[in-house]
DNA sequence: CATCGTGGTATGTCTAGACATATTGATCGA
DNA sequence: TCGATCAATATGTCTAGACATACCACGATG
């Protein structure tokens, strides 16, 4: 292992075991110079790494010092349905239910086409036959106008989007709503049982891309976020 | 800004532009110190950062190519409770329904306590005066002894656990589920009403600390997540 | 007493090298 | 033809310096 991972690795441990609280001060570079018998590049290619993950803050003339621990932050994965499904090992079904090109209608709509005209798709996805989610989506033709060749037939516009229109930013919101009508009967479920719902909106470069709303049935799906360490959230890799 | 911040953000451009994608190689280290004039250390941590954020992967002897882009991955803040309510600007109320010390029971709180006892806290958050999530909480008392002298009917569990034993690993769960007859007098819903339930556990070193199940009223809690980059997540700080 | 330099210090950035190491592609031998 | 060997190459790590920059504390000045 490499000299700069293992300082790393040995102030991470500091860190968080609590023998270094948060406010403390780690060693300067130069004292950790000294103790590794190294040069002042590595050392501070280590500490780098640490600020960079978000466990210390450095401050120029007076040290280094141990970040207080974020609120809880999570990378929480949202996989491509299609991605996900077939992953666990099951037989991933998709049926188109509705294609519409149309003028966007309302403030929200007229602001993620912007100017063009809007793919308006509602999906379906199994899993092995059982119903898992019902997709509403919007498309902005003028973002990806390639959309409007694709025979999302048989491609499920999740997984198109994510290959040819990927993302530079994304809000995603999670709520628990009551299944409509509609919902429950494509969904196999009795009107008014809990659904989770996730929202998400995708940009590109500032500009809107897309907006989908999918719907779960509250006892066929979880979504889970595993993830480590109480100061960082890093989302790194 | 300094040079390989600059390098770096190029780079980043030309990925999330699209102008490199997926799989290409991005130049070599000694092309890039030509073009920036500086030295190959300069234009090795710009690489490593984007390394470091998964935007690309380094191969020895062939060079460094724009990674695949992950699937949705998000940075998804669950913060305390009392501290998003306050963030809000509402006023946080707070009441402890119960309090139990007892033995563990079933093979899950078993595995929580390991070997100790543990505290079985039930409590209600409300913003505002009106009820906003049901917490039942399990505390391992080996884990965290000092839980058993906190006064647990002024300080919110999840409010003091982040101060006294911050968590090294945790894992969030989030499903819909129906609110049950308790749930929807407490939360003022009728039964049956669809409700978020996050189900956290969090670790400190490899030992179990504590377990969490909030339910929240769907209609009055969203979870949200706003992110960047179809690459990286990183979480990062 | 308040305010304005000013110096010292720790981090921030950068260089021009060095050697190590993994991997690839070509060459050579069975 | 196939497999083993080997050299070339790009990244990985590291050094011993250098100067820049922000910031704090202290002291001098109004």
């Amino acid at each position: 292992m490499s000299l700069h991972r293992r300082i790393y690795a040995d102030l991470e441990g500091l860190i968080l075991s609590g023998e270094l609280s948060p406010g403390d001060r780690i060693p300067f570079e130069h004292e950790l110079t000294e103790r590794y018998g190294c040069s002042r590049m590595t050392v501070s290619k280590a500490i780098s790494e640490l600020a960079g993950r978000g466990l210390v803050t450095r401050r120029r003339r007076a040290g280094t010092f141990v970040a207080q621990p974020k609120a809880h932050a999570a990378v929480l994965a949202i996989p491509d349905l299609r991605a996900e499904v077939i992953e666990r090992g099951q037989a991933y079904g998709y049926v188109l239910l509705e294609r519409i090109e149309r003028e966007p209608d309302g403030a929200d709509e007229i602001e993620l086409a912007s100017g063009g005209l809007l793919l308006d798709l509602t999906c379906l996805h199994s899993a092995d036959g059982a119903p898992l989610a019902l997709e509403y989506r919007l498309i902005a033709l003028g973002a990806a106008p390639q959309a409007i060749d694709v025979d999302f037939r048989t491609v499920p516009p999740g997984s198109w989007l994510l290959d040819s229109a990927p993302w530079t930013e994304a809000e995603n919101r999670i709520s628990a709503i009551a299944a409509d009508a509609r919902a429950a009967r494509l969904l196999e479920l009795k009107p008014g049982a809990a659904c989770l719902c996730v929202e998400r909106r995708t940009w590109r470069d500032g500009q809107a891309v897309t907006r989908v709303w999918q719907t779960f049935p509250g006892d066929r799906y979880d979504l889970v976020a595993r993830f480590s360490s109480a100061h960082s959230k890093e989302p790194r890799r």
